[in-house]
DNA sequence: CAGGATCCCTCTAGATACTG
DNA sequence: CAGTATCTAGAGGGATCCTG
């Protein structure tokens, strides 16, 4: 792979057409992937579920102030993605459990490093934004 | 830092109280720079100014279909979090000059690694949502 | 050149109520 | 238990016009 800034290296410095064709973007995978582990709930979801597998009413304890509906819809989402497996056993009543996927548990990698990283420099993000006003 | 899962390392790891208060994730500072970096348009203009720094219409006219607005909206946040550094030369007429701080390039990395992952395994994205339907 | 101001529209989060 | 259905408020995003 091409690279032109040897401080910073993958595809995020590799060469972009001037101009961006907006299909490029606005369908961009890597947007399309922050977005979803931008909202409200998905990175406490993955964070959960990469410690053991949850049951709905699980997460929703354990969610402070999630609402079922937007908690069935962050899972949905994550299962979509093929992030997250759902699994019915038909008992009465009905349990559901949610567990990452592989592909899941692989991507607690990158959010891993992406976490630490606010983690280090929330400080400096936090001044900027007081001296900013 | 303590560690349950060893394939994960890093603060996703870590001990969660159970039930996550509210506060813990309404201003959950890692959800709150998924949501600035998973926005439309701010991905972009990181990885732009990660080559070398831009003027403002040289922004608006790389990036395609981005409006004035948007542009100039999507730079003031990156500059109020100290990603971005905002340059004006009192020429005539004005010009302003656009960079990455070295907050904003240390960004770059997990920023990178994050892409990496997706563009590895967007295929299999893909898959799962043409499964799902 | 580099924006600010204004209006508008869509999309999503969230609350509430109901159900197999 | 594990959801669905419906409604509303607000944020995100965009088009257009205006200016130091």
């Amino acid at each position: 792979m091409s690279r032109r800034n040897t401080d910073v290296p993958s595809v995020v410095s590799a060469p972009l057409p001037s101009p961006v064709p907006s299909e490029e973007y606005e369908r961009c995978p890597v947007t399309d992937v922050l977005r979803r582990v931008g909202d409200k709930w998905t990175v406490l979801v993955i964070v959960l579920l990469g410690r053991r597998p949850y049951r709905f009413n699980e997460l929703h304890r354990d969610i402070e102030n999630i609402s079922q509906r937007m908690l069935t819809r962050t899972l949905r989402g994550l299962e979509t993605d093929g992030l997250v497996h759902r699994e019915v056993f038909p008992t009465v009543p009905p349990s559901v459990e949610y567990s990452l996927t592989p592909l899941g548990r692989s991507l607690l990698v990158p959010l891993s490093a992406l976490a630490d990283w606010v983690i280090d420099h929330r400080g400096e993000i936090a001044a900027a934004r007081h001296a900013a006003q």
